[in-house]
DNA sequence: ACATATCTGTTATAAAATAACATAAGTGGC
DNA sequence: GCCACTTATGTTATTTTATAACAGATATGT
């Protein structure tokens, strides 16, 4: 990943470090077979973005992605990565997270699309978490909005980052 | 406000509209009371964009600023007023909302720095409110998380643009 | 007035995202 | 298989968003 994160953090990203190569295969499998329940394509773009983005330890800028894109070193053209990042958004495979221009894998179960993340500002770890939104739900409906997606995201450090 | 919503809205913005004079004035006078109290200085380019993002209807982009900010229609340049909306922002006179690369004043009394919206994809309007965070603190707490701000964007259909 | 810190003005550039349009590949009817 | 149709990709160019770097100005404390 890129260093978008406090330059003196000498820490390890924390949270999700990388897939190996058996997780990254199975996980790229199951992405394949939900697609194929809901008449989706996992096409070969598709696929290649999922893969840098469960391979990677933190969040990955979509210039990262494009840098990486290619086996070869060749960089993928722009839209190439936009679109498959608009589609793995729209399927729930990843997320954007809007505080750093950056996108991770889904970490939790595909279904929901609620986005919650914790974000350690000095190592810029990224972590899901599964956030209970009845309070927003709440103010939604007092004000009477009818809500089709929410985003979480809390800044702050991680516990490997916090000074004792 | 620029049009960053659904192109076939025809309804009006309808959360938050521009302040008029005199109501403008006052919040303006406010804020220069809260930044003497904290020994801050609201210069004349963070006025004027407070002035600005008080007056609009709706969440302004930062170019929409930067088109706006001379009173005889020139331009500002670009840090002029990325520096200031940093300021706002720091003080809580305003908050960025990252789905939206939008910016709106702090419609909540100024004291907390969480900021969460309610955001109409139809007609663009974004309503503040003072979100219970006691969930999010929850799971801050259990993964050891040391959290400095929160932000939440619930993304939807505000009452005016809701199909009966 | 002087030293210091903070803020502003300015030029240039970097980073992030999209528009537009041509080509290719999958899908269903026949 | 072949056609029509839809969906996805490839490609070029451009737009939008944001920051770096540095010189000059303004406020603050002594």
């Amino acid at each position: 990943m890129t260093d978008m994160h406090s330059p003196d953090c000498t820490h390890e990203d924390g949270a999700h470090p990388g897939l190996d190569e058996a997780h990254l295969r199975h996980a790229l499998v199951n992405a394949e077979h939900r697609c194929l329940d809901i008449q989706e394509r996992l096409t070969a773009p598709r696929r290649r973005v999922l893969e840098l983005l469960l391979e990677a330890d933190g969040p990955l800028k979509a210039y990262d992605l494009i840098a990486a894109f290619g086996q070869d070193g060749e960089p993928a053209k722009p839209p190439t990565v936009y679109r498959a990042l608009e589609f793995l958004e729209r399927l729930g495979f990843a997320h954007r997270i809007e505080s750093l221009n950056a996108y991770v894998p889904c970490r939790l179960d595909g279904s929901g699309h609620a986005a919650a993340f914790l974000i350690c500002d000095c190592c810029g770890a990224a972590e899901e978490f599964e956030p209970d939104f009845a309070p927003g739900r709440a103010a939604a409906a007092a004000k009477g909005y009818a809500v089709t997606s929410v985003t979480l995201e809390a800044r702050g450090l991680c516990p490997a980052c916090q000074p004792e």
